[in-house]
DNA sequence: CCTCCACCAGCAGGATCCGCATGGGTGTTC
DNA sequence: GAACACCCATGCGGATCCTGCTGGTGGAGG
């Protein structure tokens, strides 16, 4: 399970980090909101484990409104030393899902972590992926950026879908050739990198800010960070 | 919202109850683990407020692990005296949703309950439409019938989309021109019912009860019955 | 029986799409 | 700094796929 985990506090990161590891899933860390934010936007995770408060502007509750307000609808747990009933309260109404306080026992935090990756597990087809201002929709078969529509040819779509499902993650050529072209050998020549290249002409052309990163030496990633 | 209430505290029940309504929510109400079992079994609920400990053999945990066992997922949320951490990650992991111990703000019983119940309300758009055994899928642009794979052209899967999506309406050949070619005029052609044949070809070719139906002087029409 | 409407097979033009090769650029290593 | 490996971009050619039209046939309705 993908876990995004923003917490300022160091030494609670660290013990939460290492026992979610231990438990079996991948953690992602965080220090601060907007780090998190960013985060959390151009990387698909399972759940959102935040800190209530935190420093630099962002705090959680913001951070989740905010992702919200962008339509993701990721399962946060907020983890928070304010234990009235009140702060619990607007962290819910804000778009938590679960609100734990501190101290509290490690066991509880995972089984918590556990029951909120359960849910959307109970497959709900996602009918689209988001990257930044990247969207893609799986239903009409359409791609925009920043709400422009951009046509791409059916294999590029392919091609696109498979990075924005492993957003964040270097997808190697190996990866996309069995994923994307049904290739179970190596076809000698450079059909990735064509595509690779007519998909970034036509997603990054005109924008400041790429979203498709070369790996070198391993393969390609999509996410929003430089 | 629809909520189930198993709670054989008859003063908490009352006062949970009260409050859910107040808050314009519908609430059922069990007094025992066997008869709320029976009433989320047959009856849809958006969340289940489920007293850990019942009287009469079927207590909280067990329901819980009775209704996913029969693939029901409907989000449960644990009240409970018991406040042990142990107890609280024994109905989480029996797939409890949330836990929340006795004595309660009803104010964050009410934050935790609507954030249950806003996961799955999330607008589920549909992915697939079905007429008799034929089923269109519109992730994978995929048609099947009676589970078996059709290939069907990108022209032809739009008229079957359009058809289905008014099944058991008589479509009129204007329609389709608008809606499936956006033509706007009259081709002077048979284009239509030359695409309906080949659609005809393929779904209805081999089996007995046709799904695409004429209806002269008028248009054509999808439906199960002859 | 006659007429109109709908059906279907075949055909051919066209457009799309895809993969390859080549030449240039950039980072790395010695 | 030179050689090398890796990666990028563009143009081209081929092949497939798709689509719409025609024209003859069948059947329903009057």
């Amino acid at each position: 399970m993908r876990i995004l985990l923003v917490e300022d506090d160091a030494e609670v990161a660290r013990f939460v980090k290492k026992g979610l590891q231990e438990a079996g899933h991948t953690v992602e860390h965080a220090a601060n909101g907007r780090d998190g934010l960013f985060l959390a936007a151009s990387e698909g995770f399972d759940v959102l484990v935040l800190d209530r408060m935190l420093p630099g502007g962002v705090d959680g509750v913001r951070l989740v409104e905010t992702l919200r307000g962008q339509g993701n609808r990721s399962p946060v747990l907020f983890l928070s030393a304010l234990t009235a009933v009140d702060e619990r309260v607007k962290g819910l109404k804000a778009g938590g899902d679960d609100y734990l306080t501190k101290p509290f026992a490690f066991a509880e935090l995972l089984a918590r972590v556990e029951a909120l990756g359960r849910r959307p597990s109970a497959e709900v087809p996602t009918t689209r992926l988001k990257v930044a201002d990247l969207e893609l929709d799986l239903l009409s078969r359409t791609v925009t950026r920043a709400g422009r529509k951009i046509d791409v040819q059916p294999r590029e779509f392919r091609l696109l879908e498979h990075l924005m499902r492993h957003a964040g993650q270097v997808v190697t050529r190996t990866m996309l050739l069995e994923k994307v072209w049904d290739y179970h050998f190596d076809p000698q020549t450079n059909v990735i990198d064509v595509h690779v290249s007519r998909l970034r002409h036509k997603l990054d052309k005109g924008f400041d800010r790429p979203l498709i990163h070369t790996v070198r030496n391993a393969g390609y990633m999509i996410r929003a960070q430089a």
